[in-house]
DNA sequence: ACTACCGTTGTACAC
DNA sequence: CGTGTACAACGGTAG
């Protein structure tokens, strides 16, 4: 008997049916098409303090980013459902495994699936076209997730684009050659196979709770999927003189509403297309008499993007700071308090932990109060490794992305890109300058609610009579502040300083590169106690 | 080798 | 209120 012939798209980030050209290459295909997502381990929540590594290389999504990726496959489901198809998740230790479970029971003419820059896909994605080839199967990949692709790029730069403006000046010269023109949306697929004999698809699309999250998860204020990024990229779109006048440092970070797109987490999981947003604000700025410029416009901030994808494709260890040869090697404390307490937004510095708390309730927030927190918790404060920051920030982001949390951390830590590290954000006088009232304090903070505008920053300075009027004694009912500002800023300028005089950066050959998966030998036992409790339910192959 | 210039998004204070 | 300047001063790039 001879195995029926079918296509496999494989989706992985591109959870989307616009702009997605090896899926609308599958579509025009005869064969039937099988279309796949895998949920292995590396993605659930209780995996996370064993994989330490893996975090680091992008493979975990936060809940709340886990959330929003799960509300991007039920819409993917709908839309392939409503063309007569569905989406296959399986749920498996790794995707090895389900690709031999399908080369077992199908003839496999070709597998379809977007390309992806993190290391931990590059890993992955290299097994796979290693057993497809061992099979004398076709694969069919391309890059979607970036406005180029990023390996055709490579050979417009002669050597590694450091600043902004250099990758600007290859985007400038040969921007219309190389970034890709969105391609046409798929408005049919294939049948799905007739009979998907034994391969082991979950039923639907798990929820939170058949995924081991353990309680019920607050929702952001954002709902994932491509419905949801087209709708949210249209309505943005529609105020055309916005569009055309956006300046990135001229938006607020301090408002309780975004005072930028939120496109972010759709272009993360790739559910909108970069290439698809690319196009249609150059048509609106084509619709006006005139419109803002990289670095500062909306193009500007997709050019950024682009090059920090770009980056964190060429250099090695481009996640931490041992072996990255662009990271500045900085002698950071390892202050474990400090660390969490900034992570739960108790510093005692209003400003500051208004903005994790945010973070932390909603998934998003503003760049620059990004880039406020991320100061403090590296040269401008508390002097901890902007890794740790950056782990914390994967936790909660929505949009928390390989290159970009990698690079920005680099970027405000003083580490790479940006050096002048004696431009510190104040906890008082910058958001002062956006919010004299703080409306995100005395929402985020809602201890602090009732000081006055003179104190709502620096409730420390208040007298104990205006702290007990407010209802809020610093120190008791709001902490009070881990650090003394102003001398802590000095310190870590001179440190700073002192680091900019070594001059040292990272060797990629100095750092003993930890093969993947080594972890995982070591500790076999939370693996497998995580694939009965997790898998072990709806399958029986396993037991 | 040297110099001049530039860099998306700072603060504090004088006027 | 805005505007200008000192602060203390870096690395990358182009010439």
């Amino acid at each position: 008997m001879s195995k029926p012939k079918i296509n496999v798209y494989w989706f992985r980030k591109a959870l989307r049916l616009h702009d997605n050209a090896p899926l609308l290459e599958a579509s025009k295909s005869k064969h039937p098409l099988l279309p796949i997502f895998i949920l292995d381990p590396l993605f659930l929540p209780d995996t996370r303090a064993d994989y330490d590594d893996e975090l680091a290389s992008g493979a975990l999504a936060g809940e709340n980013q886990f959330q929003f990726l799960m509300e991007c496959l039920q819409d993917l489901n709908e839309n392939l459902k409503s063309m007569n198809s569905q989406l296959c998740v399986f749920l498996a230790q790794n995707p090895e495994e389900v690709f031999e479970q399908i080369l077992k029971e199908f003839d496999v003419d070709s597998l379809y699936y977007e390309k992806d820059s993190e290391p931990y896909a590059n890993e992955r994605d290299a097994k796979i076209e290693n057993l497809f080839k061992e099979n004398s199967t076709k694969t069919v990949s391309a890059w979607g997730q970036t406005l180029t692709d990023l390996d055709e790029i490579k050979s417009h730069f002669k050597k590694t684009p450091k600043v902004y403006r250099s990758f600007m000046k290859v985007m400038g010269n040969h921007g219309d050659e190389i970034i890709v023109k969105p391609c046409e949306a798929v408005k049919s697929v294939p049948c799905l196979p007739k009979n998907l004999g034994n391969l082991q698809i979950f039923d639907g699309i798990p929820t939170m709770k058949e995924i081991g999250f353990p309680k019920k998860h607050e929702h952001t204020p954002f709902f994932g999927g491509e419905t949801a990024a087209l709708e949210r990229m249209e309505k943005k779109l529609a105020d055309k003189k916005w569009i055309a006048k956006f300046e990135k440092p001229k938006t607020s970070p301090a408002t309780l509403e975004a005072s930028t797109t939120v496109l972010s987490p759709y272009f993360a999981l790739g559910c909108l297309s970069v290439r698809l947003f690319h196009f249609k604000v150059q048509k609106v700025y084509e619709s006006q008499k005139s419109h803002a410029k990289p670095p500062m416009s909306l193009h500007g901030q997709l050019y950024f993007r682009e090059w920090f994808y770009y980056l964190s494709y060429t250099i090695p260890n481009f996640h931490q700071m041992k072996g990255n040869p662009l990271c500045l090697q900085v002698d950071w404390d390892h202050n474990k308090e400090f660390i969490e307490k900034w992570h739960h937004g108790q510093t005692g510095f209003p400003w500051i932990d208004a903005i994790m708390r945010k973070l932390r309730q909603e998934g998003w927030i503003h760049h620059l109060a990004r880039h406020s927190a991320a100061c403090f918790l590296t040269r401008g404060q508390l002097w901890q490794n902007w890794e740790e920051g950056k782990k914390i920030f994967a936790m909660y982001l929505l949009d928390g992305d390989y290159a970009l949390n990698s690079a920005n951390w680099m970027w405000l830590s003083a580490s790479a890109f940006f050096n002048s590290y004696y431009r510190v954000y104040g906890t008082e006088s910058f958001p002062k300058k956006y919010d004299k009232s703080a409306k995100m304090v005395r929402k985020y903070c809602p201890e602090l609610a009732k000081f006055p505008d003179k104190y709502i920053y620096c409730p420390w300075e208040a007298p104990k009579s205006v702290q007990k009027m407010a209802g809020c004694v610093i120190g008791e009912d709001y902490p009070d502040r881990i650090v003394d500002e102003k001398t802590a800023k000095q310190e870590n300028m001179a440190k700073m300083k002192a680091a900019y005089k070594r001059k040292i950066r990272g060797n990629p050959n100095s750092v003993e590169l930890k093969k993947r998966g080594e972890k995982r030998k070591e500790a076999p036992k939370v693996e497998r106690k995580t694939k009965k409790k997790r898998f072990g339910k709806k399958k029986s192959k396993a037991d």
